[in-house]
RNA sequence: GCGCCCAUAGCUCAAUUGGAUAGAGCAUUUGACUACGAAUCAAAAGGUUAGAGGUUCAACUCCUCUUGGGCGCGCCA
């Protein structure tokens, strides 16, 4: 939070600057690390952007701007001086660093939390796959991600509920229920063929032999109800081997089939006051969503003219029962192949009298996966799909949780199942990992020496001067920084870039400073560095959902 | 035809949302283990950011057009 900190100071002192200007406006200045070429900590664009505001020369301005610095912040600030076009490069004193450490030891894995109290209640729901069978590698993906941020969001303080939201109503189950009855057949000796549209799965057969192994006759079994327990059972099993837990599961009948006093379903009822609001209408004979009105491309059926509603109408239904059920803001997740329904959900939420911002839909792109350099085929209905469970027994949780993350949601994916199955510096998993192992021993031999000083007060810090342990200690402060850009931007990978960042810095530092030197003051102080950065790799890990091995 | 996303080093991708000389990993070349783990480090090489215009003190980032790719456009889910 040191870059915070800064924050907070150069705020006041460009307020004061521009009050002094006769400005009234913000500027909205930024607060940057340099890069590797300059040396400085931070540096800030301030000047120039005041200087383009009042039209004046922005290095004179920046000349002004730091006499204030020099005057009021010398408790953090050590020295700035203007580069470039009219930037104004900022020293971060040792103690400012020091005090940063002795926070992250104390907070330990609460290091950037917030008070829990007054803050959002946000409901994140993921995954969402239709119980028609086991969980793919795209599946796998936004459970990742899903999980990932609603992870980041808790660490930052939020009230965030994971829900998984089950279409278990409708034509698919349909479907599904005959590709089983099908299959009971089969095994009972009929010859019927099995109709090429239907679920082709292993898994619909050993769902039909689990039937007549428990003796069940044909009129008596609902293949509905059974097909759609013993999948969500494996849906279960997959995210439990991902560890990916959810908080809730919402099924569609709630709000499709369930009735109230008046026989009146959720989906009757969020259409008909779409209805009287005006926001939906009747045209040839169907229900129609004036979606346009928000911005749609056209108006979309609720209710189709025979009668029966769309998935829309479900939809409308179930974000409106989501906001009545008391979240501030909503996070779905969507495989990018959904991006046509952007706009019409935007508009419903508008229609319920919210605005579009409260709802954030986060779309991730398809995962390509690679063998030999021969891209596998991947289709739900093909029968030889790839499941996340055959990919997380080949590569583990924590190879496999890494990977999906690894890449911002909007871009492709490409992986690599060879690559992460190594153990070697080609995966990155590994690398970062490496890091908690190597301080885990270091901490174990230190153990051996009876000169280490282990009380935190009593420890100086001011001996961790050299720019390994300046950089690593600054790193580890921008964990809070990838934790507010993570929220910002939603999105988890900016965490997998900062271990790999973090972990490269820890390891010049290794190279650079040994830590169990024979001087015991330096010794303690090292080691007090290295459990800051066990507290925030283990942390950052932790919100991608991968463990940190004392040892590999 | 219309809409959304994308195009960055040989490959896979970043770039703190408009900042300084565009960065990592892999692959290639060269060096470093009798110090806490070499699953590591140091160094070299690799780029007209698809192309052309525009806005700006400053553009990979914003705007327009062109080219090439992915996806979506149903009273399907």
């Amino acid at each position: 939070m040191i870059k915070q900190n800064v924050a907070t100071v150069l705020n006041g002192i460009i307020n004061k600057y521009l009050e002094l200007e006769g400005i009234i406006e913000n500027v909205n200045f930024t607060i940057e690390v340099p890069p590797k070429n300059i040396d400085a900590d931070f540096a800030t664009n301030a000047a120039m952007l005041i200087a383009k505001k009042i039209k004046r020369n922005p290095r004179v301005v920046a000349q002004e701007i730091i006499a204030i610095i020099s005057k009021t912040s010398q408790n953090i600030i050590e020295k700035t001086e203007i580069a470039g076009a009219g930037f104004i490069n900022l020293h971060i004193k040792n103690d400012a660093l020091s005090a940063e450490l002795k926070t992250i030891l104390k907070e330990k894995n609460k290091y950037g939390s917030k008070a829990a109290n007054d803050k959002e209640k946000i409901l994140v729901e993921f995954v969402s796959a239709n119980p028609t069978g086991p969980l793919h590698i795209g599946h796998g993906r936004g459970a990742a991600i899903g999980d990932s941020i609603a992870r980041i969001l808790k660490h930052l303080g939020y009230s965030v509920i994971k829900e998984y939201y089950l279409n278990d109503v409708g034509n698919q189950m349909l479907v599904l229920a005959n590709s089983v009855e099908c299959r009971y057949r089969q095994l009972k000796g009929e010859k019927i063929d099995f109709p090429i549209d239907h679920y082709q799965g292993e898994y619909i057969v050993d769902i039909a032999k689990r039937l007549i192994s428990e003796g069940k006759k044909l009129e008596e079994i609902d293949f509905r109800k059974e097909a759609v327990k013993d999948i969500l059972k494996i849906i279960e099993e997959d995210l439990g081997d991902f560890e990916v837990e959810f908080d809730n599961w919402f099924s569609e009948g709630n709000i499709a089939v369930v009735k109230d006093k008046n026989g009146k379903t959720d989906v009757d009822k969020s259409c008909q006051y779409l209805l009287e609001k005006g926001d939906a209408y009747e045209k040839d004979d169907a229900l129609w969503l004036a979606s346009t009105k928000f911005g749609d491309d056209k108006d979309r059926v609720l209710k189709r003219s025979d009668g029966r509603y769309t998935y829309l109408a479900s939809d409308v239904a179930y974000h409106k029962n989501k906001f009545e059920r008391g979240f501030q803001k909503l996070i779905d997740l969507w495989g990018a192949d959904h991006h046509g329904y952007v706009a019409r959900i935007k508009a419903c939420v508008q229609m319920l009298g919210f605005s579009k911002e409260d709802l954030d839909i986060v779309l991730y792109q398809l995962v390509s996966l690679v063998r030999n350099g021969q891209p596998v085929a991947m289709s739900t209905r093909s029968g030889e799909f790839v499941t996340l469970k055959s990919v997380l027994d080949e590569v583990g949780k924590d190879s496999c949780r890494f990977f999906f993350l690894l890449r911002a949601p909007d871009s492709q994916l490409e992986f690599d199942l060879e690559l992460a199955k190594k153990q070697s510096s080609e995966n990155p998993v590994f690398y970062v990992q490496y890091v908690n192992a190597r301080c885990n021993s270091i901490l174990k031999e230190s153990r051996n020496r009876t000169d280490i000083v282990n009380d935190t007060e009593k420890i100086n810090f001011n001996l961790l001067t050299s720019k390994e342990e300046r950089d690593l200690i600054k790193k580890l402060s921008a964990f809070y920084d990838t934790l507010i850009l993570s929220e910002k931007t939603m999105s988890p990978h900016h965490f997998t870039l900062y271990l790999i960042e973090l972990a490269d810095i820890y390891h010049r530092f290794y190279e650079k400073c040994k830590v169990l030197t024979d001087d015991a003051n330096l010794a303690s102080s090292r080691l007090k560095l290295i459990e800051g950065v066990m507290v925030i790799i283990q942390t950052s890990l932790g919100l991608l959902g991968v463990s940190s091995p004392d040892k590999m």
